[in-house]
DNA sequence: TAGCTAATTGCAAATCATTCTCATTTGCAT
DNA sequence: ATGCAAATGAGAATGATTTGCAATTAGCTA
């Protein structure tokens, strides 16, 4: 029986045990770099991240340690008008984002109020809302 | 001087010069087939529909014509999860939509409610919404 | 109507992100 | 320490979309 998590390190061992998978090495270094994270790095950035803590993680390994933590809610995939998916941990509570067409800048935001009302729009017409996904593409004013 | 279009034809080939663009054989089958569907094909799709109004257009029109046709705001692209593109006609008011998960169906909604509190939020960021992108991944309940 | 020319097209090759294959390695339960 | 299913890296494969280029054509002008 394992006792509460005594380090940082300890912590990602078990979420990644929890996710039912086996703590590498690797993973333990992609998941590290992305929760030391606050922005959205896509898989090449993540990798890059990555390599400055463990030298010897391949991309490939990245693209699947992200597919594993999704599939168990660790992580959120991003995908932003033709660009790559980008990453996110899932711990943060939940919110939407505005991406900045001049500079690219990801700003994130919260409302309570659209949140009730998409699933009261869903609710009217027989549905559950699963999950969504509400990008505003804005421009200083 | 040219006159108001006479037939769904001309206003074709109107749209297609109102966008600065020629009016070739191709781009009005493929402009035809996409405002005469009442869905969001993606470009295979559009692409098989083009062709039984005249088999001789290529896949790689399909995309340009829709490119070109985007930037003049004459259809809008959707990317919904995972999928290729799709496209829709951008004649039709505003709208947003409902991903059914079980069955892939797609449903349009609209919400001045949710419009007002995008730009409003936006506002007190600083920004103005230059165009959005709202999903709701939903299951029937 | 004929001729001109820049825009457009089709095809094949190129790109890009992401996934898959498979031989080798490794975490971890016993 | 041992065994084995799970995980990894390298490279090939995939799928969507774009690009290069030679041939064609729309839409003027004369
Ligand atoms: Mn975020
Ligand atoms: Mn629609
Ligand atoms: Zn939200
Ligand atoms: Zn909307």
């Amino acid at each position: 029986m394992a006792g509460k998590p005594q380090s940082r390190y300890d912590e990602l061992i078990e979420i990644l045990r929890a996710s039912g998978l086996k703590a590498t090495r690797q993973r333990k270094a992609v998941l590290l770099a992305l929760s030391s994270s606050d922005d959205h790095p896509d898989a090449n950035e993540l990798h890059r991240r990555t390599r400055v803590l463990d030298d010897d993680v391949s991309l490939t390994t990245i693209y699947r340690t992200m597919s594993e933590l999704e599939k168990n809610g660790v992580v959120h995939r991003l995908s932003f008008e033709g660009e790559p998916a980008r990453f996110e941990t899932a711990d943060a509570p939940h919110h939407d984002h505005i991406i900045d067409l001049d500079t690219g800048h990801v700003i994130e935001f919260q409302s309570e109020k659209i949140e009730r009302l998409q699933a009261e729009i869903a609710r009217e017409l027989g549905y559950e809302v699963v999950h969504h996904r509400l990008e505003l593409y804005c421009r200083k004013r």
